[in-house]
Parts: structure tokens; sequence; C-alpha cells
DNA sequence: ATCTGGAATTAGAATTATTCTAAATATGAA
DNA sequence: TTCATATTTAGAATAATTCTAATTCCAGAT
């Protein structure tokens, strides 16, 4: 066997059932799952799927630029089939979390980039506050 | 015992030795420490000072508007001894936590909520990129 | 059709950060 | 002092995530 054609086609299996079935799975959901709620819904359509399974391919996704995860605080974090830039509001009253999109994101990084003298790569806000539910108590 | 009585100054110890312990070791890091770091360095000055205590205190601090925690992805909280409102700048080469000040975040905030649709309480942003030392590699 | 090597999956153990529990201690008022 | 309450302590418990080692899968080579 000559390295070479090793080298040109050296393609694993990259999109598998397990990692196609995450990504339906996150895409499908209108709001953003924790892992082991992708992991409970991952089982419904593929029963044998495991929790470590779930988080590799979870990575593996993101990584591909599939899915996006966020972090708020010290909770679970959470995946968003969305992978266009956007920001994120959370409710400080139910925990709901919503996208939004702020227009002026790229003059915003510029100005973020400005004031910390760093080499700008991806900018994000979190705006914290009551969602129309909770806005009426 | 009036109830009264005990309703108007019902006030214990609010800062006490561990508590300001806790707080000086924030307060005098440059840096953004974990909550080990702070046990590390609060142990040295109260060397019976515990685990627990440690983490009861900072959210003590926390909740008194006394020191401000900060999450980034799933590493763990840092604490930071400035509570005036400011932004993070995280370095994608060494984790580095710059703080910086946007001075239009007020508009931003105003911005977000209009997005949202949510009634507004804080707002915070996050820079990625590459801090000054990392970006000349 | 079988072999083979690397990648992916699995189950469960391990790790890490954080919170909880119950007992002991401190504090300040009566 | 005594009492009630708040705080601290040590260690157990929990939750999220990652690691490990064994197994399985798959594409290409034989």
């Amino acid at each position: 066997m000559r390295k070479s054609s090793k080298e040109v086609q050296r393609e694993g299996p990259k999109l598998t059932r397990q990692r196609s079935v995450v990504l339906d799975v996150v895409r499908k959901s209108e709001d953003h799952l924790s892992a082991s709620e992708v992991y409970e819904s991952a089982r419904r359509l593929l029963p044998t799927i495991s929790y470590a399974t779930v988080y590799n391919s979870l990575r593996y996704l993101k990584d591909a630029g599939l899915v996006s995860e966020i972090t708020f605080g010290n909770a679970a974090s959470r995946y968003d089939g969305k992978t266009v830039r956007h920001d994120h509001a959370i409710c400080t009253g139910c925990g709901k979390i919503v996208d939004f999109h702020i227009t002026e994101s790229a003059e915003l990084m510029r100005a973020a980039a400005r004031h910390s003298r760093f080499k700008p790569d991806s900018i994000h806000l979190t705006l914290r506050g009551l969602c129309p539910g909770c806005r009426s108590d």
C-alpha cells in the first residue's frame, strides 16, 4: 500500500448514524436543549445510543459548525441548531432562553477589540431580564 | 420577648472574619480567581477556613454586591472584585480574562430589550479572541 | 469474500465543580 | 447566663462532563 493513497482519502464516516440523529434532535427542537434532553430524545430514535456518544456527537457537530453551544452561569450547556451569529436573552424568572439578533454587532466587536486590545474572533451578548411571560406576574 | 423588637434589629454578624478574608483575597488579586484559588489564598490568612465557607462567602458577597461572578463555557466560575458594570474578553489562546468597558452599554441594553421583548435587567458582552500576548505567536 | 487499521461507539468509572447535611460553634440580645 | 439564630466545618452527595478500555463498524486492500 502506498502512503499517498491513504493520505489522500483519509476520511472516516464523518456523519454517522448517531451523529445525524443528534443533529436532527437539536435542529428539530424549538428551544435550546441540554445534553441530557438531547440524550432522551435521541434514544427514542436510536435506543442503543449512549450518553457518551451524545456528548461526543455534540462536540463533533459543534466543531463542524453545525450546532452551537450556549452556557449560562453554572447551568448545564444548551445546544442550538442555529449557527448564524446571534445573541441570547435569559429570563431571570423562568430561565427561558430566547434568541435575538443585534444589527450593529460588527461595530460592537470592533469597539470591544479596541478597548480590550484583543484580536477579535467573535462577540456575544447576553441580556438578563424578564421574558414577556414573566414580566406580567 | 416581643415580636417587634426582634424584627427591628434582626441583624446577625454580617461580615464575619471568613467573609472578610474571602473579600480581601478577591479584591487584592489582579486577575480573576476561581473558587479553589480563593480557597488556597484564604487558607493562608485563616488556615481553618473550609471549602464550603469559601463558597458560602462568595455567594453571600455576590448577593451583597461586593464581588461579581463570571462564567465562561463549562469552566469553573471566577470571581471579580470589580462590581461596576463591565464586560470581558477571553483569550482563546491562553484563557486569560481581561476586563473592558463599552461606553454605549445603555443603548445596547435598550436595543437588546427591543429585539428580545424582555424587560431588561443587565447586559453583558463577551469578546472572544487573542490577547496581546498570544496574537504575536 | 475476507482481512485490517483507524475511527466511532458503548458502558461504566472517574473527575470536577458545586451544593447539601448535620453537628459544632459563635454571636448578640434578653 | 441562656436562648435563638446565624455561621462554620468536614465530609458526603449531586450533577455535568470527560475518560477508559473493550467492542464494533467501515472503507479500502488483499
